[in-house]
DNA sequence: CTTGACCTTCCAGAGAGTGGAAGCCTTATC
DNA sequence: GATAAGGCTTCCACTCTCTGGAAGGTCAAG
């Protein structure tokens, strides 16, 4: 008799959520089989799978690079090169997120820095904001 | 006779799409006055508005900060404190965002370098994100 | 009067879950 | 055997910030 698992104890053993496992079962991507209770059977495969994904998720891979890199991983036969290739996709992106934060951490940090936060009225921040000439108090 | 300003003109002159500004008059954050044929008719105040949310979101700012800021900007009384402090709150969220996709960046940036991208099977990117002992390809 | 460019509302979907309610199933205890 | 706790099930709603599209009203020009 196998040893079957049930929802929590996969959880447990993979990092991910119960309700996030259920919704990877909604979207085919981690699909386990059911006992005769109903309940869902994990086999070890499937915790693998769970595993991976929760990996994937971790470096930022969306659930559609996760589908993809999932089904690389099982293909013996893949060509490094598609993996790299989404991964480099990613990486650009990730990059380009980067980018977008930093030139806002620039400018909203010397805003802070130039507001005095006290009691007065007076605030660059607001005024970086304010459409041109519409001065405020 | 006032000049009226539809929503057509105020998306090209605030540089907020017409989708967004008609989301935002849903949500309360800036809401015009009617014309009598049912059109949405903004004042010139409004248009300051949606400039000045424009200009938030593009710091990042969320919905409910535009929100909180909005009303900071409308009084003449506000402590500069306030506005400070919702700046802050943002900018170290910012700075945490920027620290895990610079964290990401690292680890995938060098398995991307490790990876071969060749027509062969073995991946460094695959073994990182494979459950531990489990051997492919 | 028709055409085309506006405008209106409402519905649905994106991404990736998370929370909660109502109701079975199982296991342990009494 | 009864009962209570805890785990499992489904389904629906909500998050956040829009964005796309369909069906239909309005307006200005020719």
């Amino acid at each position: 008799m196998v040893e079957v698992l049930n929802i929590g104890k996969v959880a447990e053993r993979s990092g991910v959520p119960a309700k996030t496992i259920r919704y990877y079962e909604d979207i085919d991507l981690v699909v386990p089989i059911r006992a005769a209770n109903g309940y869902r059977a994990f086999r070890e495969s499937d915790v693998q799978k769970l595993i991976f994904v929760g990996r994937a998720r971790s470096l930022g891979f969306s659930i559609e690079d996760c589908r993809a890199l999932l089904a690389l991983w099982e293909d013996d036969a893949r060509p490094s090169a598609e993996v790299k290739a989404i991964a480099s996709e990613h990486l650009s992106q990730i990059d380009a997120r980067i980018r977008d934060l930093h030139a806002m951490r620039e400018t909203l940090g010397a805003l802070v820095e130039a507001c005095a936060g006290d009691e007065r009225p007076d605030c660059p921040i607001l005024k970086a904001m304010a459409p041109d000439g519409v001065p405020e108090a």
